[in-house]
DNA sequence: TTTTCCATGTAACTCGTTACATGATTTC
DNA sequence: GAAATCATGTAACGAGTTACATGGAAAA
């Protein structure tokens, strides 16, 4: 997660509803775990700084004898600068980048039936977490939230889908390979 | 790219074929570049650490009056932590994150029409990509490196296919929202 | 009474990137 | 003679994570 991505959730958030850090981080951890990632102290250290830059404003308020919160709350140049973030990101087509690829460039330097198991075993989970995605109920909070899950789901679709092509291909591959040496 | 990807990628190219430092970060960044990227004062450190860790042996060679190289070499130790390495990587499903999300999810904090626009520029863009990835021939440098670029062809186009569906359901939206407002 | 919740943060650590430094050697 | 290539690295910087600290309140 990009700082920018970092400064539109947590701007959008409080733009939706103004709240101190401990809700932000809850309702992230709750709700948003499936389509974003940010640590409790990195949320808090942002608010700082978005605070510092004039994005949000801050108040204190206390509830009887609890820690006192620091509630944030957008300023209208924190609001244009919000409409300017989001404009820009949604435009970005930048490279995508997924790790974990190392080791399929290198997969021919184990017995390809091993690899062939692991990618095997790759596929089963992510089955499931794909069957998680589509079991998980509608949002309801924004048309927005949605297409972001619709987003992970059409990846997590195309990660099965290529695992069964490179899987069916390898298995073709073995065979060819196990031919030629019977030969 | 994660630490031990970066592991899998300097080992298994040191394994294919010893070579040094410069010449690593030469074939990355002339023949993986689409599957790959590690800057190449990371590629040195973690040569070097490699080195400390008993992976890889290093050997200088000079040739001429050039700097000389220091050429690194897969000990047997490094073979079987590559070989781990490789099955154990081949076998993770971790989370699939990718950012640029917070936007999306936020879409909604911007007029329609403007997100509207803002994606269809996006989807150029990723088509554009798409086609360059599909006009690369085939890499012939083995299987795996061209089971990675299908592994990268294939969520771009995940990619295409989910913008050009949110492009036409944001366009109902928007659409219906017209209606509702000119009744 | 122990655990979980509320609410905030700091410090230390690890990481990777950027930018810079060096200097000979081919190539244009 | 200028520019790109070969070849290695270091230093400074910024950034995020982990783990820890605090302490009252509510729930089990």
């Amino acid at each position: 997660m990009l700082p920018h991505e970092r400064a539109i959730l947590l701007l959008g958030m409080i733009k939706t509803q103004r709240s101190h850090g401990y809700l932000v981080n809850d309702f992230i951890e709750r709700n948003l775990s499936r389509v974003a990632d940010m640590k409790k102290a990195t949320a808090y250290a942002t608010l700082d700084k978005l605070a510092k830059d004039g994005w949000v404003r801050v108040t204190t308020e206390q509830v009887g004898n609890r820690p006192p919160r620091k509630v944030y709350d957008l300023t209208p140049a924190g609001e244009a600068h919000l409409d300017a973030l989001i404009r820009k990101s949604l435009r970005a087509a930048e490279p995508l980048r997924f790790g974990s690829d190392a080791a399929v460039m290198f997969l021919d330097e184990v017995p390809l039936a091993d690899a062939l198991g692991a990618l095997r075993g790759r596929l089963v989970d992510r089955e499931a977490q794909l069957a998680a995605y589509q079991a998980a109920p509608k949002h309801g909070m924004g048309l927005g939230v949605d297409v972001a899950l619709d987003h992970v789901k059409a990846h997590l679709a195309a990660e099965v889908d290529w695992l069964r092509r490179t899987i069916a291909s390898l298995d073709e591959e073995m065979a060819a390979r196990a031919g030629a040496q019977g030969r």
